[in-house]
DNA sequence: GACAGAGGGTTTTTT
DNA sequence: ACCCTCTGTC
């Protein structure tokens, strides 16, 4: 389809004019086409001014991307003055101008999530709690799941005693957050809500905006509904796009039911259905639908597409990780052989564990692979420390960063001497900076720490006016020859020291592209507005153009397309995951629409490996083909083993083979005996030879001819044949023993 | 103040 | 298995 024209229902939500709109988007039904177009036509048709157009992303990127394409359709100017932007920076932008009605100073900070967990460590300081009895990760979760759904302090209710100390924690966070002028991300969405609930200053942000457009609806939490509902208040112009189908994080917040209830809060609300899919091929739609049609409360819809069957979706049985790493290396050099590219095949796996072997494989094989996810540059210690004198700078009252930096690089100022400097400041109810001007006051404090922090504060103060006066990233120059923060790393004069230099020289090339770009976009450029988009904006590893494989998480795949899809992992337990938790079935309808996300992100080639073995987390697991791979319908996919997984059953049977890569890279081939898929019983279709009964399940192991025993007496061994003696059993072999019957209870994994 | 070893905890992740 | 954090010692 080119870009001119529209389907039925995308022409409809484009045009759509006044008052509440719903619209449900499957997968790769032009769902950013139809936003885009809709603003588009709200500019050009019904006269609105773009400024007066709010359009709300969830991530940075999807922001990107719908400004690039309105870059495109509307042109530069319109797309300029167009409000495009996350939650959290649209209202950071908002509480920047209207946060003074709340208290709020316009320099304020944005605590990520380890500056809010030193502030958890402080309130627990406060408190005199103990850290391992009230873990701050969980003080933390706790506290966020409140302000997700809107509630403070104050309406936090208390109903027992841990309540009770929850809701002293709760509060005293929020005091420290406040004396430090500094939100987290919860706050700021939910800071805005209550400008706009309470204040007259909420009627002044609420007259910014005429219509409201929201992408991925189907992941805001409570509290971003309640901010959009209150921003429409006056006209109800909010347009809402998303597939409850895919939602896949009801574990931050997410609630579908924002989507599945919008009707019902909007009574008038006008609802279309986007239902043709124009990304993948038939087979690919059909095997989507065969996962997702099992889930228990959906919209009803109808995905179809007129593309091609496709080729068969391939699912592959290897022996374990590494020959499921072997197996990838394998598809790609094949796919890559048939002309995609290598950025147009990503691989996919359920958590980052997994994504070590597959990183191995790849890289003894010489094929480019980029990691989406995982270590992030900002969370690197030493640019958290340069970035903690840059906030000190425009904030001094952020006592989080002062006290990572007041000993970094050491300057001789002791755990002590800070307990008594930090004792002093919670007494006198100040600020640390404060304090530190004052610390002839401070009785318990040594003459010789005095002088020293003396030093420190004035060197805070050498900062801050270079702050004052210079662009960002000479700001950062100064400040890492004033502290001598780069001298100290080269005296270290090791490669670890020499690769944090490295990364800060990275944070000042950041900072440049930082003031390049705001200097395009007609804005100035300054310390606190980079210092925001470090927080707000986290995608330093985009995807880039570069030729080189994906690999990437599941949820990190969101909203991409790709010719070639891998999916690794596809194990009960694996994925569907399986925490410590016992899952309840909500738990199951997520992971399900995950693997309905996976699938279609693909176009043309979809392959699904699992494994019999699997090492992770320091475990050995036996596994069982994940129930997605049971669910995909008759005629979509064709069953496939390596040939490391048959080699399995026959020779070499009690050689430890260390898999090196080159021989576990050996094409795979079919089993000798090609499976057939017959329908279950049930309606499902379970293929033979993965999903037979001849399978001895005992402590998680499943056991058939070739698996690998280990018996107290007898040692390691390996299954022969299975018998039937009126509980699970066999007939195993032990190197020394010979062939003997055992009772499976009595078998470990070998 | 640096470093080694123990200990705890591990889904997913944006902002 | 691995990684990060904390603690205790030199």
């Amino acid at each position: 389809m080119s870009d001119a024209e529209l389907n039925e229902p995308q022409a409809a939500a484009a045009a759509h004019a006044k008052g509440p709109l719903l619209v449900f988007a499957g997968a790769g039904s032009g769902k950013t086409r139809v936003i885009t177009y809709r603003i588009a036509n709200l500019v050009a048709c019904e006269r609105v001014p773009p400024w007066r157009i709010l359009a709300v992303t969830f991530t940075n990127k999807a922001a990107g991307e719908m400004r690039i394409r309105l870059e495109r359709l509307c042109g530069a100017e319109i797309a300029r003055s167009l409000w495009v932007g996350t939650f959290h920076a649209t209202c950071a932008k908002l509480l920047r101008v209207h946060g003074a009605a709340i208290g709020l100073q316009p320099n304020f900070l944005i605590y990520d999530t380890a500056d809010q967990r030193a502030v958890v460590a402080r309130a627990l300081d406060d408190l005199n709690l103990d850290e391992r009895r009230y873990p701050p990760r969980a003080v933390l979760a706790h506290i966020h799941k409140h302000k997700q759904e809107g509630r403070g302090p104050e309406e936090a209710a208390s109903h027992s005693y841990i309540d009770d100390v929850a809701l002293r924690l709760f509060r005293a966070y929020e005091q420290r957050l406040r004396a430090a002028n500094a939100v987290d991300f919860e706050d700021l969405i939910l800071l805005v809500a209550r400008l706009l609930e309470g204040t007259p200053e909420g009627d002044k942000i609420r007259s910014r905006f005429d219509y409201v457009l929201v992408d991925e609806f189907q992941d805001t939490n409570a509290m971003q509904y309640r901010f959009l509902r209150e921003l429409v208040k006056a006209h109800k112009n909010l347009c809402v796009v998303g597939d409850d189908d895919q939602s896949i994080y009801r574990w931050r917040g997410a609630d579908v039911r924002n989507i599945r209830g919008f009707r019902h809060d909007y009574a008038d609300a006008t609802v279309i259905k986007l239902e043709q899919n124009y990304r993948s091929s038939k087979r690919i739609v059909t095997a989507a639908l065969g996962v997702i049609s099992r889930s228990e409360e959906r919209e009803p819809k109808e995905l179809w597409t007129a593309n091609s069957d496709g080729d068969p979706v391939r699912v592959v049985a290897a022996r374990d990780e590494r020959d499921e790493a072997a197996f990838v290396v394998e598809s790609i050099r094949g796919a890559r052989a048939q002309g995609t590219e290598l950025r147009q095949i990503a691989v996919f796996y359920r958590v980052h564990a997994q994504s070590r072997v597959l990183e191995e494989g790849l890289r003894a094989a010489n094929i480019a692979y980029q990691v989406i996810g995982g270590a992030k540059f900002y969370e690197r210690a030493e640019v958290k420390d340069a970035l903690a004198y840059l906030r000190i700078a425009i904030n001094p009252r952020s006592d989080v960063d002062l006290l990572r930096i007041v000993n970094v690089p050491t300057r001789g100022i002791g755990d002590t001497t800070v307990q008594r400097l930090t004792a002093w400041a919670t007494a006198n109810d100040t600020a640390l900076f404060d304090a530190l001007a004052r610390v002839e006051e401070i009785g318990d404090i040594g003459a010789a720490a005095k002088k020293k922090l003396r030093g420190f504060r004035e060197l805070l103060d050498q900062v801050r006016e270079v702050a004052q006066s210079s662009a960002a990233s000479a700001v950062l120059e100064r400040v890492l020859a004033l502290t001598g923060y780069v001298r100290t790393l080269e005296d270290e004069d090791t490669a670890e020291a020499d690769a944090r230099i490295e990364n800060l020289r990275e944070l000042g090339g950041s900072m440049q592209d930082y003031e390049a770009e705001a200097q395009a976009a007609g804005e100035d450029p300054s310390v606190a507005g980079f210092l925001e988009r470090v927080t707000l904006v986290s995608d330093v590893d985009e995807l880039d153009e570069g030729g080189r494989v994906v690999l990437m998480t599941v949820h990190g795949a969101k909203g991409l397309e790709f010719e070639c899809v891998i999916m690794t992992g596809m194990e009960e337990e694996m994925f569907p995951y399986k925490g410590i938790d016992p899952g309840e079935s909500e738990e199951l309808e997520e992971e399900r629409r995950l693997a309905y996300v996976a699938i279609t992100r693909a176009r043309r080639h979809l392959v699904m490996t699992h494994t019999q073995m699997r090492q992770i987390f320091g475990r050995t697991r036996w596994n069982r083909p994940s129930r997605f791979l049971g669910e995909l319908p008759n005629g979509v996919a064709e069953h496939q083993a390596t040939a490391a997984m048959l080699g399995e059953h026959r020779s070499s049977r009690y050689v430890d083979r260390e898999p090196d890569v080159d021989a576990m890279a050996k094409p795979w081939r079919h089993p000798q005996r090609p499976p057939s898929t017959t329908p279950a019983p049930d309606g499902r279709f379970v293929d033979h030879e993965f999903f037979d009964d001849r399978t001895h399940d005992v402590t998680d192991m499943p056991l058939r001819r070739g698996t690998r025993v280990a018996h107290d007496r007898f040692g390691q061994g390996e299954v022969l044949r299975l018998v039937n003696v009126g509980e699970p059993a066999v007939v195993a072999f032990f190197p020394g023993w010979g062939e003997k019957k055992i009772l499976a209870r009595f078998l470990k994994p070998g």
